[in-house]
DNA sequence: CGTAGAACTGAATCCAGGG
DNA sequence: ACCCTGGATTCAGTTCTAC
């Protein structure tokens, strides 16, 4: 299908595209594009070998798409593209760019550079991301979007009621708790293996193009990969332009798109936590100053007391862990349940610390 | 009080400077500092605000100002205040950066551009965030914080052990869930409105702070404000250094710090990682007769064996060295941890031989 | 057939210290 | 500076295998 817009150039809909994407782009209509999608390459930097405690080596993203000589080979390439991308796009378009702290400074700051305007930062914050295996930083447990209209005047397209209603009829945060793709949804190739080694879920295009786009609209994806962009435009009833230069992503993500139906909600039912009540670590209390290091906790039973330290452990006489590890020592108890079983002192009165843990909860609630 | 480093410069320990903090920074000593936190202003309407490198102010009536010599300059005063910055950090000292979409793809870049390491970015997701009224975007729910070392190779300090601690046995992701400042915590000046804009809650230097420095450290903080970054460098017996322009911050930030207590050493301790516990040569185990030359040591899963030889290596199968190198040549694996891997047998029993050097470790202590 | 437990996996800038 | 070696280090899943 094709469609043909004022100018007379014809615009190549619903097709996956093979080529570098600044040529392709550039050989496109200008102001034909209602939303870009991108998924660019991350410029990792990695060096060696990782492998998991149980000695299993960690399948890193090797590819040579991802290599760049230097941060400024890097932008250049960045400044390249996004500039072919603004060429394409409406003058009330939008772009989504997704990137990890090794490039999206990078890419934020050319987006600005450009005359793109930021209209949020949305972080997808993975419920199920690969530990930090060496104990040597946090645990990279998110990804950062960027959501920018053409221009500061850009009349942008955002679908407010259809996200509060995806967000069980509160405001959609610009926080977005979604699993990471695995299971049936992550694409293998003919050997078993992951046919990308970075594909993205379908739950967060789900929820970009629900809620800046309309039906009908025309979504581009300079990246396209193995198309999961083009998968959801096709479920939710937008057109798409797909660009992507290696052959064996385009043959799968060609093959999984022609599966797709319209409206094929299945696909994205993304699986819903359990209803229980969220964990709350105790250090927290510390950290938000609602015990002090220092401060006595004192047994349920009054016979042993311990003292809070700064990391949210207890020490006791010859004793040092957590709330339940230092309680069930001073019990001789297999287990033992901190929260129930600790209490301090306010105003001369004996409080057990599960009140403060309910505290929290309540605010959690509250939003 | 000050601290006198190599070079003879003293270094203004707990005190707030008045001033620029480029200048101030400048003044100091270099290589003097362990850690800086900062949450640069990134108001692009405050251009008054704004220094070129070489300290001539932007002009706010410039007629030429437009979005792009606003970012440049932004750019060319995040430059200068880094490189000062940088300049100050201990060889192995790291940095903070606190900011959102308006400011922090900037600062980014701008580190990396410096030679700073980044580590991680950290989402601080606010718990109780203000809402969108408008209803035009989504809820801007969090800011980003950038964590980097001075250098690619800088030995960096991160107390793993005790996040975990705090995140109750379960390692610290890059997204923190923190509440905003407000009640009790937030500063009032003399009218009742609040003392400062942006005032950041006490919980988020916590966690910095017991994460990325140990009691003793300098912390500078180059941007103070009301001082939250000293408040609690000095409950957690950190030292700081604050500069601050204005003089209503810094009243502020006095009295404030002068209210608090430092906590007592026992509750500032935490909780440790088995690295560094002193290191046991296997030999010692046999010099001392714990193991006997000839004995039979068995892999955890009973699939391998091998003898002790009475210089402390191990000989299998056709392979002979340490208790990790045979362990890893009998596994197949590309290292071994021979302490967990190895047991011996006593009176039927099989036991780990991290149990004698554990009995090891114990006698050092006494002594 | 169902269930329990083992095996596997994910955009990762993942070591420190002695010779 | 490099080279070598000891030895510390993981969470939430999904899929596979054994019984």
């Amino acid at each position: 299908m094709t469609k043909h817009v004022k100018g007379a150039e014809a615009l190549p809909l619903n097709q996956i595209i093979a080529g570098d994407c600044i040529d392709v782009m550039n050989s496109l209509p200008a102001a034909s594009v209602d939303l870009i999608f991108a998924d660019p390459p991350y410029n990792l930097q990695l060096k060696g070998d990782l492998h998991r405690p149980d000695n299993s080596r960690v399948d890193a993203v090797d590819d040579h798409w991802d290599q760049f000589s230097s941060f400024r080979a890097y932008d250049e390439f960045t400044a390249a593209w996004l500039k072919a991308a603004r060429r394409l796009l409406k003058p009330n378009g939008a772009i989504w760019v997704i990137g990890s702290y090794h490039n999206i400074f990078r890419v934020g700051a050319a987006l600005q550079n450009e005359g793109f305007w930021i209209l949020n930062d949305v972080v997808w914050r993975k419920s199920n991301p690969m530990p930090n295996f060496r104990g040597k930083r946090l645990t990279n447990a998110h990804e950062t979007m960027i959501w920018a209209g053409k221009s500061e005047d850009s009349k942008y397209t955002f679908n407010y009621e259809a996200l509060k209603a995806l967000n069980e009829g509160i405001q959609m945060r610009s926080d977005w708790v979604l699993p990471i793709c695995n299971g049936h949804e992550r694409l293998k190739d003919s050997k078993g293996d992951k046919a990308h080694p970075t594909q993205k879920p379908e739950s967060l295009l789900h929820r970009v193009l629900v809620g800046s786009t309309n039906p009908g609209d025309v979504v581009l994806d300079p990246f396209f990969g193995t198309g999961t962009t083009g998968a959801v435009a096709k479920m939710l009833g937008r057109e798409f332009i797909g660009i992507e230069r290696e052959e064996s992503y385009r043959t799968v993500a060609a093959a999984r798109i022609a599966k797709v139906r319209k409206f094929d909600r299945e696909a994205l039912s993304v699986s819903v936590s359990k209803r229980s009540e969220p964990r709350v670590p105790f250090g927290q209390l510390v950290e938000r100053g609602m015990l002090r290091p220092g401060e006595e906790l004192f047994s349920m039973n009054q016979r042993h007391k311990a003292k809070v330290r700064a990391d949210g452990t207890l020490i006791g006489d010859d004793v040092k862990g957590s709330i339940h590890q230092v309680g069930a020592a001073l019990e001789g108890a297999p287990s033992c349940n901190g929260w129930t079983y600790w209490c301090f002192k306010r105003d001369g009165k004996t409080v057990p610390i599960d009140v403060l843990r309910q505290q929290i909860r309540a605010e959690m609630r509250e939003q």
